[in-house]
DNA sequence: GGTGTTTCTGCACGATCGGTCAGAAAAAGA
DNA sequence: TCTTTTTCTGACCGATCGTGCAGAAACACC
C-alpha cells in the first residue's frame, strides 16, 4: 500500500537492506557451520558481517528466526537439484545429473550442507515442520517416480529409499566432511581435476548397480 | 608403586572409580551428540550422569579432556571395523562385512558417530592430531589393499579412495541422520526387519559396482 | 527549513557458562 | 582409634550469552 507511492526512492531503500540482510545471511550460514547453533554468537556473526551486534537482531529479531532463514535457504536450493529426478526423463542420466549437481553444491556452498546435518544430528529442534510438511511428500514423490522406473525395466529392482539416501549421503558427505577430506588430500583442497574425479567415481559407484546388466553410459556426461 | 601394596581395596576402589568414569562418558557421548561441543554444559552432562557438575571436573579436569576422551573411544571403534579389509580376505566379502559392522555400529553407537561428525564439520578444533597421526596413515593402509584387490583382477577397477569414502558416508549417515530417515519413516524407529533391509540395500547398491561383471553373492550374508 | 519514518548503535539486564577452591564425607592404612 | 588419602560437593568468580531499549543518525517527504 504505502510500499509504492514513491518506486525509485524505495527501491533504493530496499537495495540496502537487501544488502545488509544478504550479508547477514552469508556470515551467519558460515559461523553456524563452524561452531553450531548453540557455539555461533550472534556478536560472532556481527563481526563476521562487519556490523555491530544490534544491527543483527534489527533485522533479524532473534538468533533462531536468522538460523531459520539460513536452513530454509539450503533446503529449497536442494530441493530444486532434484527437478530431473521425473519419470519422463532417462533413470541413469536423470540421477548422474542429480549427483552432479549435489556435489557442485557440496562445493559452493559447504556451509548449508554443515548447518543441515547439524540440526538434523541434534534431531532438528527448530526446523522439525519442515522435515514433516515438506521433507516427507517431497521424498515420497522422488520415491515414487524411482519405484516406476523400476517397474517399467528401465533399471534394476533396487531400493529406492536407500538409493536416495545414499545419494544424499555420500554428495553431502563431501561437503559435510571436507575438512577430513582436505586433511587426507595432504592438506590441500581438491582442485578442479580432483572434483571432477569426485563426480565420475560417485556416479560409477552409485549407479552401476543401478544401471541394467550391460547398459553402458553411467559416467559419461550429459 | 605405592598402587600395589594393597591390591584388594585397591580393586575395590578402581571399580568404583571406573564406574563413575563409565557413566559420565557415556553421558557425555549423548549430551555432546545432541547439543554440539559448546552447547554441551558440563552440568548438563552431569544432571545425564546423575551427579554434580564438581564431580565431573573431578574426574575429567576439563571439558575438552572429557570430549577427547569421547571422540578417542569412537575412533578405535571405528579402526577396529575394518580388520576385515585385508589383502588375504575375498574383497567382496570383506568389504560387505565392514559394511554390515559399520551400519551395526550405526545403530547401537549412533551419539559416537554424530559426536565425530560435528567435530569435522567443525573442522576438528579438539582432535586435528588424530587426523594427521593415525587417520592418515590408516586410511592409506585400507587404500592400499583395496588397490591390490583391483591389481590382482578380484574386483571391478574402482577408485579406492572413493569407495571408502562413500562406504562411511552411507553407513554413518544412519547414525548421524537417524532422526531425518526415522521422521521419512512415520516418526518410527527403524526396526529390526528394516535394519536388515537397509544392510541389503546398502550392500546391493555400493558394491554392484565393484564386483565383477556376472560375479555373485554381493548380499549374501557370510 | 520541518516532520515522520527507517536504520543503526551503545548500554544494561538476568542467565548461564567453564573452572576454582575450601572443606565435608568416605575410605584406606596404621 | 587416629591419620592420611581419596572422593565428593556447594559456593563462588569472571566472562559471555541473547535480548530489550532509549536514543542517535540517516533518510524520505512536504
Amino acid at each position: 500500500m504505502k510500499s509504492d507511492v514513491n518506486k525509485t526512492t524505495r527501491g533504493i531503500q530496499s537495495r540496502n537492506r537487501e544488502e545488509v540482510t544478504t550479508r547477514i545471511l552469508v556470515a551467519a550460514e558460515k559461523v553456524f557451520a563452524e561452531f553450531g547453533y548453540a557455539g555461533a554468537s550472534i556478536s560472532r556473526i556481527a563481526a563476521s558481517a562487519g556490523i555491530p551486534k544490534s544491527n543483527v537482531v534489527y533485522y533479524f529479531e532473534t538468533k533462531e528466526a536468522l538460523y531459520r532463514r539460513v536452513v530454509g535457504e539450503i533446503f529449497d536450493i536442494w530441493r530444486a537439484a532434484a527437478d530431473s529426478i521425473s519419470v519422463d526423463n532417462d533413470p541413469i542420466r536423470a540421477l548422474g545429473e542429480y549427483i552432479d549437481t549435489k556435489l557442485d553444491l557440496a562445493r559452493t556452498r559447504p556451509y548449508g550442507s554443515k548447518v543441515w546435518a547439524n540440526e538434523i544430528i541434534q534431531r532438528a529442534p527448530i526446523v522439525q515442520d519442515y522435515l514433516e510438511d515438506e521433507l516427507r511428500s517431497w521424498t515420497e514423490n522422488r520415491i515414487t517416480v524411482i519405484e516406476a522406473w523400476v517397474q517399467n525395466g528401465q533399471i534394476r529392482p533396487i531400493s529406492a529409499r536407500h538409493l536416495l539416501y545414499a545419494i544424499w549421503a555420500t554428495t553431502q558427505h563431501y561437503a559435510d566432511f571436507t575438512h577430513q577430506i582436505t586433511t587426507l588430500n595432504d592438506g590441500v583442497e581438491l582442485s578442479d581435476a580432483q572434483w571432477e574425479d569426485t563426480k565420475t567415481a560417485v556416479k560409477d559407484l552409485l549407479l552401476s548397480g543401478v544401471a541394467l546388466p550391460g547398459q553402458d553410459g553411467v559416467v559419461t556426461d550429459g
